[in-house]
DNA sequence: CTGAAAGCGCTAACAG
DNA sequence: CTGTTAGCGCTTTCAG
């Protein structure tokens, strides 16, 4: 079925503006400027031409509009991987901005799919009208294929320098220090880090900022204290957290990359039950929605993501009104929320407080056998 | 900027079928037909034209396109809330199906924004070419707007009775019945569900199967160990599970209606300081990541969902070329995942194996005090 | 204030 | 095999 097949009348053929105009006795140019609310229509026909729309309930068609308009009416954005909970967040974000404005949100995973190949060429094909990227690094193919400072993109949560485009980001630096300051602070005598692939600005920044204020702690972080974790999953983190719980003199602290390391380094305590937060502190990045959870209750930098988005839309917004407006890049502030993996007991609102340590001293007992 | 400008070239104008169609000294309609793999055209002139259209890099106007073919390109699909990870994990499918078909996809949120509408304006005017309903209830707006049988709509997960559109979803009336015989084979004693609002089908045929079950065995789910969760959400689902877990006599078994439900459950038992498995089973349903970490190792159904949206796409592809084909419901099979939080020790292929019970018996301490 | 008319860039008959 | 031609449904001058 065409799409033109939705809007088929009884006739067999969808209903067009020019066949409102023959019904409302005036010329189809006049429906046209009634659909779009032009001013030049006396109030009389305008009456008599909504009365007829609405009988018939005229649908317009889009693919004309966009093709007469040059406007597709939709925004691409790709993200990373749909599984890390982050992206979804900022999709729910984006999509009620753009639904706000009536645009479409057409989605890529730059990491499952081949997002980047496609958005760019949906651009260049006009078949989106601008493109946030929420997971771009330098080797991204999308910014050697458009790198205009006209091209209506914009980089959420990712930064790239000598890029071309409109930025909003975190301060992510500055988080990386807070949590290096926030671990000395709190007599933390074994301190280790589990990073990424420095390919993305806001692991490489934290990273950079942690390991900063270590040094100028007089404390920088030892090699063996640092693990790189394959990939930003509860997978690696536990993984990478289980290297160095096993060492000789296993850290008292561990600041993760992003919240999901931090959530495998939790699991990774728990499996080797050691207690948190009396052995261990773990401090994570994203505040996603699991790490207010009991089970995991970590403390986390949370990125004012709301206001980032609504920044970057806007941003885009504005870009493809006026194409030549100067670049920006604009960096926003974290809040470092403390909870229970680094010691302080929260109370969500609503929920009943959970009492004492994360995690307890305990032997794990014997495996169950099963069967 | 409009869609056409990221195409400019140096003229200021985009690079149309026509200048490339001068430039190789063609017709226009060749140069259309070489785009199209039309194999009426000369190999020799189908070279040049590639020739050029390489060297100019080319680009379609995505719009002029979806004008002609009546065909948008694009499919819309509407989710209920990004926020549950069974979501995002079906878009991920979803948008490598449709990466391969070379459809756009776009996404509405049907409780954060107001998916539902958008979604049956876009489908009517032309927006998309189809749409996949993931979180469709009788009640939704789209069911009344479009209500045909010919219409390019598809149902996954959610069925809803004499709604005329292809359906697809898991047989979570048998997951329910295989819950309950599951708790009655363990010797569950005391056993209880947590359900939800009864608009989704999925929740409601679960509810159904599990209460069916429990009365063929002799003991129907007493009323007191009902529990409907306010929304599908960790919190709520925790609230649910405190809420039974403090009765004079709580249950030694919970069935979740969805896994997010079964995390809070965990939770709830965590921290009350309730052993599981010892004390307390609990099940949960749609295998979501977070099932499969240590902190939760939740016992859960997981529905074949990569084949569910294989079909459903393949469904809806080819009822927009097919409109009149007859209508068809596909249920598939569940698969019992079973864990820690009922009693088996589980080993994730490359972690390391989680020992002895999830959650074990233990005084909470006293709380500690901050500051 | 309203109508007539000219396309937007592409696809698809239809001739040649 | 290739060119000519006729629109798709809408927006937007330009007259009146």
């Amino acid at each position: 079925m065409t799409a033109g097949a939705m809007r088929r009348q009884a006739t067999g053929r969808a209903l067009t503006s020019h066949d409102v105009a023959r019904m409302a006795g005036v010329s189809q140019a006049t429906v046209s400027r009634v659909l779009r609310d032009d001013p030049g229509v006396r109030a009389e026909t305008r009456e008599r031409v909504r009365r007829i729309l609405a009988e018939v309930d005229y649908q317009p068609n889009a693919a004309a509009r966009s093709f007469r308009t040059h406007r597709a009416g939709a925004i691409g954005v790709v993200v990373a991987r749909l599984s890390y909970q982050i992206y979804p967040a900022m999709l729910e974000l984006i999509g009620a901005r753009l639904d706000a404005l009536g645009q479409q949100m057409v989605v890529w995973d730059a990491e499952h799919g081949d997002g980047d190949r496609h958005a760019s060429r949906a651009l260049r094909q006009g078949g989106v009208d601008g493109v946030i990227l929420t997971a771009c690094t330098r080797e991204s193919p999308f910014i050697r294929d458009v790198c205009s400072p006209q091209a209506p993109v914009v980089l959420v949560n990712r930064a790239v320098d000598g890029y071309p485009s409109d930025q909003v980001s975190s301060d992510n630096l500055d988080g990386g220090r807070r949590a290096a300051e926030y671990f000395i602070g709190g007599g933390r005598q074994r301190i280790a880090m589990i990073g990424g692939v420095q390919q993305a600005s806001p692991i490489r920044d934290r990273e950079a900022g942690f390991r900063q204020a270590l040094a100028a702690g007089g404390r920088p972080l030892a090699a063996h204290y640092y693990q790189r974790a394959e990939g930003f999953t509860h997978r690696a983190g536990l993984a990478a957290a289980l290297r160095l719980l096993e060492l000789q003199a296993p850290p008292d602290a561990i600041f993760c990359a992003n919240d999901m390391l931090a959530l495998g380094a939790i699991d990774a305590a728990r499996t080797l039950g050691r207690p948190i937060p009396d052995a261990l502190w773990v401090v994570g990045y994203d505040d996603v929605e699991m790490a207010a959870w009991p089970a995991f209750d970590l403390t986390t930098f949370r990125q004012p993501m709301d206001e980032m988005i609504g920044y970057a839309v806007a941003r885009l917004m504005n870009r493809i009104e006026e194409p030549d407006r100067a670049i920006e890049h604009k960096t926003f502030a974290n809040e470092l929320v403390i909870r229970r993996s680094t010691g302080r007991r929260s109370v969500p609102v609503g929920e009943s407080p959970a009492a004492g340590p994360l995690i307890m001293r305990e032997t794990p007992e014997e495996e169950t056998k099963d069967e």
